[in-house]
DNA sequence: GTCTATATAGTGATAGAC
DNA sequence: GTCTATCACTATATAGAC
C-alpha cells in the first residue's frame, strides 16, 4: 500500500510530525495560495528542517495528494450530511460558499500543473458531484418542493455550485461586479421554494 | 508612457517580432497553460535568443501584460458585436464558451501568482462585465423577450457565465460529469426564449 | 526521527560584444 | 536588433551523520 518503489526512509501515517505538516500546507493554500507551498516554507512553518518534509512525503506531490485526500474525505461527509436536512437547497447554497470548498478552487488551479493532482481531483470531483446530486434529489422529492419547469435537481445543483464557485474566485482577486444582485436572485429563490412551505 | 524606471534598452511596439513573442506566448498559454511560459521557453519557439525577449519585455510580467491588453481589446470588441444581433442569449452563451475566453481562464489561474496581472484583469474584467449587460439589456428589450419571473438581464449575464466558465474549467481537466444535462437545460432554454418567437 | 550539507537543475534578469 | 555568457537566486530532492 505505501509503495515499494523507493529504497528511500518514510515516516509513518499516525506520526505528530506528519500531521502538523498536513495542517501547516492546507493553511498555507487557504492564506497564499498553493505557489507557496514548498519544501522549506513549509518545514520553517512548521519549524522543522526541510528535509524532514521529504521524509514524511517522498515528493512534494504526495503532500499536495495527501491534503487532498484527508480534507477531501471530511468535506464529502460533511456536505452529504447538510444537504440531508429540512432545506437541502439552502444547504446546497451554503456549502458551495463555505470556506471549505475554496480548498478545492486552490486544488483545481494547482491541477493545471500537476497531472498527479488532476487525476485524482477529477475522480474526487465526479464522486463529490454524484452524492450531492444523490442526497439533493431524495431530499427534494421527500420535501416536495417543485422547482420551475426544466430545472430538474441535477441543473439546479451545476447553476448553484457553478455560481458559488465564480461569485467566490471574484472575490479572491476583489471583483465584486454585479455580485449583490447574483446573491439577491439566490436569495429570493430560496425563500421561493424554501422557506415558505411552497404551494403556488 | 514607456516608464522611464529603467535605463535598459527596449524594443518598439510595431516589431514583427515583438508580434511572433505574443503570437508565441499565447499560443503556449492557451495549448499548455500559462506555467509553460518562461523566457527560454518562448524565445525557444520563436526562435530567438532569451535575451531578445526581455529586451521587448522588461520582466515576465510585462510580457503576460501585453497578451492580456492586446487579446482583451479584441475580444471585448467581438463580444458585444456578437451579443447586439437578433439573439442575444444565444450569442450570449456560445461567447461564454468561445475558444477565446479560454484564455481569460488561463489569466484568471495567472492572477493568483502575479499582483500586477491581478489588477489588470480584475480591471478588465468589470468593464467586460458592464459591456455585455449593456447590450444584453438593450437587445432584450428590443426583442421584447419576456424572461422567468425573478430573472433579470444581470442574473442571467451572471448563470451563463459562471456555467460556461465552470463546464470550460472541468472540460480542461478531463472532467464531464453531468455536462450532458446541463447543455441540454440551456439548449431548451435557448430554443423557448429565442427560437421561437415567445408569446407565451 | 531529525538534522546538516549538498547535488542537480531550474528560473528571471543583466552586461556587453557584434 | 540580436547574440553569448553569466549572475544571482530559487527549487526539489538526496546522502549520510547524529
Amino acid at each position: 500500500m505505501s509503495g515499494m518503489t523507493a529504497p528511500r526512509r518514510m515516516g509513518t501515517e499516525n506520526s505528530k510530525t506528519r500531521q502538523v505538516l498536513l495542517d501547516v500546507t492546507e493553511r498555507l493554500m487557504l492564506e497564499e495560495g498553493y505557489a507557496s507551498v514548498g519544501v522549506r516554507r513549509v518545514a520553517r512553518e512548521a519549524e522543522v528542517a526541510p528535509a524532514l518534509v521529504l521524509y514524511y512525503f517522498r515528493t512534494l506531490d504526495d503532500l499536495f495528494l495527501a491534503v487532498l485526500r484527508r480534507r477531501g474525505d471530511e468535506e464529502l461527509e460533511r456536505v452529504a450530511r447538510r444537504l440531508d436536512g429540512p432545506q437541502p437547497i439552502r444547504a446546497l447554497w451554503q456549502v458551495t460558499r463555505h470556506p471549505g470548498n475554496a480548498l478545492t478552487t486552490e486544488f483545481t488551479a494547482l491541477a493545471n500543473h500537476r497531472k498527479a493532482i488532476r487525476a485524482e481531483l477529477a475522480a474526487r470531483a465526479e464522486r463529490y458531484r454524484e452524492v450531492q446530486l444523490e442526497v439533493l434529489t431524495r431530499r427534494l422529492a421527500e420535501t416536495g418542493v417543485e422547482l420551475p419547469p426544466g430545472v430538474s435537481p441535477t441543473v439546479l445543483l451545476m447553476l448553484a455550485n457553478a455560481l458559488g464557485r465564480i461569485l467566490m474566485m471574484e472575490n479572491t482577486m476583489g471583483m465584486t461586479t454585479r455580485h449583490a444582485e447574483a446573491l439577491d436572485f439566490v436569495e429570493k429563490f430560496l425563500q421561493r421554494y424554501e422557506s415558505a412551505p411552497a404551494d403556488d
